[in-house]
DNA sequence: CGCTGTCAATACGCTACCGTATGGAGATGG
DNA sequence: CCATCTCCATACGGTAGCGTATTGACAGCG
């Protein structure tokens, strides 16, 4: 876990390389150019390249939701304003590696899997905000699922990410729909 | 345009490759070995492997909204009925296509343009309807790009996407959000 | 000083592709 | 009958990338 660790190093760069352009720009001898070693290093602490991408899938399950879950229950306050910084974390946040994942699972059984995982959890406490904040439960789910694919949707659909757009103005009245 | 023409066969055998497993997996030999032909013949018809990308995002472009779009107008109906009428062609198509142009449009100017021109008219086309169908103005766009957004987001959260799910009724109420 | 374990560089063979060059079969017209 | 045009097959050279084998640098230790 140590950040100056090799193994580290590489997976950084798989990140790097899986946000900048997908899956298949992970390439062994790609990322040994840009960390400025070769591939002895990487087939020393890496079985093969699908141990690294099996890595790099273990590296973002954990920061997918988990992460963004606890900072928005440290912000505190109600349901409605903890739904109200959920919305305001995600619009904010940077879609790229997010719209890699999903690109990657797609053709990876093990990655769509950890995916649906993921969408699950976060589908779940969006619903349990919404449920907070007075929605009925039986509607909480549906809303919960419109407003998370809305997000997916925005994620996917611009061209060039939010990446940090600055305002969150634009963006929808999420809590109106 | 004859169907039994060989480049519309390269063609076709490309968007079977490209819906299966992404552009990545669009490749010259492969789709020989899948034609019974081989690169003599791909390279009769295409000067390169980038001509024959060029001729599918074409080919999908001219599908991609225009054939929905007179399905829709043909099927006749108010603004209302026609909203319907979308929805539930666009829940049962295929999102595979869809979702591995959406893919390839990250990292192809050209083909992300494309996208971006199919989502504006799609969005304007929603619009329009919702407006038929008797809401402000200033919301319709809001909420087109709100279901717009919550379609795509579907489609791309879908592990095996939809691919002709039968009923479709467990989809959101969408006239009323 | 040797010994050993850790990490990395070099060199190699192998496969999957791309694109080109060339030849050949079959039709069609003079 | 031959000339030409269309379409495809075969053969080739080149590149990118994977994974392996071998060697070396360096540190800690007895």
């Amino acid at each position: 876990m140590e950040p100056d660790d090799a193994r580290s190093q590489w997976i950084d760069a798989g990140l790097r390389a899986l946000r900048r352009d997908g899956v298949e720009a992970v390439r062994v001898e790609r990322l040994a150019v840009d960390l400025g070693k070769t591939k002895g290093s990487f087939y020393w602490h890496f079985a093969d390249r699908k141990a690294l991408l099996a890595a790099l899938l273990e590296a973002w399950r954990g920061r997918a939701t988990q992460a963004v879950i606890e900072d928005v229950e440290s912000a505190g306050g109600d349901a409605r304003a903890r739904l109200a910084t959920l919305m305001a974390t995600t619009l904010a946040a940077d879609g790229r590696l997010e719209r890699a994942m999903r690109d990657w699972a797609r053709g990876d059984a093990a990655v769509a899997a950890a995916m649906a995982g993921i969408d699950d959890r976060r589908l779940r406490y969006v619903a349990e905000l919404l449920v907070g904040a007075g929605v009925a439960p039986a509607d909480a789910k549906l809303r919960a699922r419109f407003a998370y694919q809305s997000l997916i949707g925005r994620f996917v659909m611009a061209a060039d990410p939010p990446e940090r757009a600055g305002r969150s103005a634009r963006s929808p009245r999420w809590s109106t729909c």
